[in-house]
DNA sequence: AAGCATACAGAAAACGTTTTCTGTCGTTCA
DNA sequence: TGAACGACAGAAAACGTTTTCTGTATGCTT
């Protein structure tokens, strides 16, 4: 049924290879009169050429793939948006595979997606550092993007959390406070760390002394942020900023501070970290650092796409800086800032529709 | 490089076909010393079946393309995951591309996923008929996962957006509620109408007469649940309680109770609908209706696996009922539930666990 | 004017499978 | 006991491309 370059070729009286050539532009000599003719023809007939057949003959396949955790992650599905806007434009194709943090899952799914066809493959937030041998094997390109690893890892795409966390601080020193609460995540998570190191460096920074009793643990979860920012409410000298390492513990934050009778932003301030969706549909909307995922996926796919061409080689960790998107925790002047393009969705949105592969 | 079919003949001292079907389940006749020894061969190589070329002949992917209008969209993540769940005990992988309803993008993605090696598509929120006429032609089944026709379209899975009304509204009823509100969608939108019609049935069902005071319009939008639960405030006669067709405006109407010095559930309960990820974290947690994405997308992959396996022919759509999700808001008695198991959260996680493909 | 490179086109081979076609041998049935 | 059949294995063809090899005419160089 599909028409073929057999047909073409008879149609259009040349030879299969001559149509070949004609229409793939190799840089084997055909010349112009030739070529127009057997164009013309194959777009009368509506050729689609059989992407099975040339991979047999060329080995390549423009189509990566993509093994991540959870597509329902939070962060996933904006990671999976930048690899596709970034390969769009060359033509590759993603085919994406769940592992649901599952070692095996994972093996299996290296296995399936280097036996079909795929040129690369990217991990997104993956972990499990016993795989790589199976991939190392493999001999195919791969760039992992994650945020879990201490050490730094070679083809690898991670946010720059301490960047991150000293932007939120600086902008709060900006705003004048000079008591600037933190609620951490849980000590053993290499984010957490990062963050609180930002949190530190850049209180030192701004000439503001660290005070432990400013700085609590949490969970990454609500409850763990309505506790910490119990605690604080607690203190004798009450700080007048409170910035959480992720949005969800901000938010149990701003409940106990309002259960407290007191008012956010108006008596304390609050930023969050991640920019999830949830932080712009909430009332007060939250101030947060966004997680640059969609740069990050954007980042890796680019990386990829140059191992493919120029075969492979290890390449050193890029770290991907967020940004600081003003809403209304902050109590910054709502006048000073443009909403459509600091709030997520319009930029995200504005990033979506830029297609080109140069940026 | 790779380990070839050859290379185990020569190796077990077969031949290609015998080997090739010693391998491949194929029906023709082997011997089962033969296939043992062969089997062996293969596996001590490390044979990795060339899937190009396995398509090339027998003209079959084990691959699906999948439209979606944007995988950032809330609910395209879900129907994805529904989407390879479901096909993963089956080998079969999905290929994922992003339309932005844009009906160029959606052409060229067809086109690009009719000529690569897939065995059908998947449409997610995809509504713009016009293109269908591409796909007729191209012969590969397809099945349609979305929620925007009015008129019921072959092939398709779409949510039973009159029953989650009416779930809604009988939950309301049950807890002895009689002046049950609605916030409606714009009235252009059919999920609106749908559930417009399902809130009145189920209030004739429960024998409450329907007073069109108590149904205001909205606009999917935080402002437009905030401004129409305005309005309700502002009757002589309030309602006890507010069924808002989405999550968004839900919250949007919980904000305006609170402000007008009422709580939630303790004056006026609320219900939303979708099931947004939100709602299980602001508090008061949102008691929602949960649209049934994770199950239209397993749906839809065994319909067209169904198709693929013999031949395509049309099917007629399917509905898929969603469930109510019992939190915070409507004030039903959090000991008569299990949030583990309601909770959107979990019950998901259950059902990702669970790869059966016959259920 | 002879020799040579160049531009182009077709023939043939190749990619790694699966499927069809032949062939052999042993078993079964009349 | 001879004919028919079934079980199995290999040879050869096929899928639709791309690439290598071969060939021929044309134009250029000296």
């Amino acid at each position: 049924m599909p028409v073929t370059l057999e047909e073409i070729a008879r149609a259009s009286g040349f030879s299969v290879p001559t149509v070949s050539r004609a229409l793939s532009n190799s840089n084997y000599p055909v010349s112009s009169a030739t070529r127009q003719a057997i164009i013309e023809v194959a777009q009368s007939l509506g050729y689609k050429p059989n992407l099975a057949a040339r991979s047999l003959r060329t080995d390549q396949t423009n189509t990566i793939g993509v093994i991540a955790d959870d597509i329902l992650s939070p962060f996933v599905p904006p990671i999976l948006r930048g690899i596709q806007d970034y390969l769009k434009p060359f033509d590759y194709l993603s085919l994406i595979v769940n592992s649901d943090w599952d070692p095996e899952i994972e093996q299996d799914a290296i296995d399936s997606l280097v036996s079909r066809p795929v040129d690369g493959i990217i991990f997104v937030e993956y972990s499990h550092l016993a795989v790589n041998k199976a991939l190392q094997e493999s001999k195919k390109p791969y760039v992992f993007v994650h945020r879990l690893f201490g050490a730094s890892v070679q083809n690898s795409v991670v946010p720059d959390d301490h960047y991150g966390a000293t932007l939120a601080v600086r902008h709060l020193a900006s705003l004048g406070h000079k008591r600037i609460a933190y609620i951490n995540g849980p000590e053993g998570w290499h984010t957490a760390q990062q963050r609180l190191a930002g949190y530190k460096d850049e209180l030192a920074a701004q000439g503001i002394e660290f005070d432990p009793a400013l700085a609590q643990p949490g969970d990454w979860e609500y409850e763990g942020g309505y506790a910490a920012a119990q605690t604080l409410l607690a203190l004798d000298n009450l700080p007048t900023a409170i910035f959480a390492a992720n949005d969800t513990m901000a938010l149990g934050a701003i409940t106990a501070i309002q259960e407290a009778g007191l008012s956010v932003p108006g008596d304390i301030a609050v930023v969050g970290y991640d920019n999830r969706e949830f932080a712009r549909i909430v009332r007060p909307r939250i101030t947060t650092v966004s997680m640059p995922v969609y740069e990050m996926g954007r980042t890796a796919a680019e990386l990829l796409l140059k191992q493919i061409e120029e075969t492979r080689q290890d390449m050193p960790e890029i770290k991907i800086k967020g940004h600081l998107v003003v809403r209304e925790t902050c109590g910054a002047d709502a006048s000073q800032r443009t909403p459509e393009t600091l709030d997520m969705g319009a930029t995200t949105r504005r990033i979506l529709l830029h297609k080109d592969p140069d940026q």
